[in-house]
DNA sequence: CAACGAAATAATGTTGACAATCGACATTTA
DNA sequence: TAAATGTCGATTGTCAACATTATTTCGTTG
């Protein structure tokens, strides 16, 4: 049996400190470009400078904070640019990922990423942008992880983490959640028929897409940016 | 021989450390799977613990070593299905990158990268495997340098190093010099003519070659790890 | 009044010490 | 004998204090 209380402390400090640091910045708590004030996290978490520091050290590997030597560690504010081209990027290792799952073909992997379409696909007719935001991430890791190439995982999951670092919502409206759905049921449709190739298009077809949609987010009104 | 670091501290303590610790994994003087003990090379270096951990974080960015909780961090130790997965992920990335050269076309660049090439050439005539070896790292770091897309071209730096870990020799005999260098040659002329397809696949090309030169190096001699 | 510069302030960089944890070996017990 | 448990040494995790660097403030000077 063991106890509850005592076994959140089993966890490194340190990595408590770093997910309520990613929470906080992914959550736009923090703002693009502001510094992380080492002491002023630290006494906020009622821990020491040092994790507070590794832990932002462990932020930069996934490209969530820049650190500039003797000024401190500044949450990373993409531009545009920088955005179109980390869609791009996306789109080659999750078509390579979505080539991977169909070439290696896990039944029991294929039977969750059909569920989690499902669950999409209701939250989607309910207009439940909440579920489906946090179904779709869930998508995406499944592929990931499916994919049985750690290195290459880690890499798109944290693309996907700096990506919304721009904090967009170009997944509103119903009719986007359709869209974008329609797009995951090529994608597993492709992974199901075992077609590397096509699987491998419609993975990053579908990051291409949502490039398109990004832009058309930008031209309908600029300036969104604070 | 190590504590050439005492002489002036004008840089970060942190950057130099890991400068070393890298040099000191890339060049192989802590085999793959060693464990990095802090307080050895933090004595090693006549510094404090807190840099080197620090160090070995940043050098987790690059994949070159893993941290395990509360036992220490290791030298990242590759499989050959991992190595092989880096050579297919570098191709896509690098030909993304001699892409964007292609269509950005910096003369400039483009004529560092001429002159690189021959400095290569003439190497491969001498058979002079060291000079080609770093004119070769020199040339792909130009390329990424002149895709004007930083975070691209730090993914596409950090893949590198990380291959490097394996510590081949695939890049060993006067035809292998010729070959690559005839490779290298290709991607430069796809840049110069502007085709930003042939650019792409030129460079994935390149990197996929040198994946079949690895299976070959692999089914003459297995075992070559320790 | 503007511009420059030096002191004051606040932040990061670094250090040594202490606490928590893990692995190995020794000891006990069935 | 073998399994379980206790203890010890070594190493990482964490902390508070000190050193160095960047920024701000404010007084002086042209």
């Amino acid at each position: 049996m063991v106890n509850n209380l005592e076994l959140k402390r089993k966890k490194p400090l340190v990595l408590e400190v770093r997910d309520e640091l990613e929470r906080m910045i992914l959550g736009g708590e923090v703002p693009a470009g502001e510094r992380l004030n080492e002491q002023t996290l630290a006494a906020l978490m009622g821990v020491s400078r040092a994790p507070v520091r590794e832990a932002a050290r462990s932020l930069e590997k996934d490209g969530l904070v820049t650190t500039v030597a003797n000024k401190g560690v500044y949450v990373r504010k993409l531009t545009l640019d920088d955005a179109l081209e980390l869609y791009e990027l996306r789109a080659m290792v999750f078509g390579y990922l979505c080539a991977r799952v169909a070439a290696t073909g896990d039944d029991q992997a294929l039977a969750d990423l059909r569920a989690s379409l499902t669950r999409m696909s209701e939250a989607a007719e309910r207009e439940d942008e909440g579920t489906y935001f946090t179904e779709n991430l869930a998508f995406h890791d499944k592929i990931a992880e499916a994919a049985d190439s750690r290195r290459v995982a880690e890499l798109y999951i944290s693309l996907c983490k700096e990506v919304r670092l721009m904090r967009l919502r170009v997944l509103s409206g119903p009719l986007a959640l359709e869209v974008s759905n329609q797009e995951h049921d090529a994608i597993v449709r492709a992974i199901e028929s075992g077609d590397i190739k096509a699987a491998s298009r419609a993975g990053s077809q579908h990051h291409l897409n949502g490039k398109q949609r990004l832009l058309g987010t930008y031209s309908r009104d600029r300036g969104a940016q604070t």
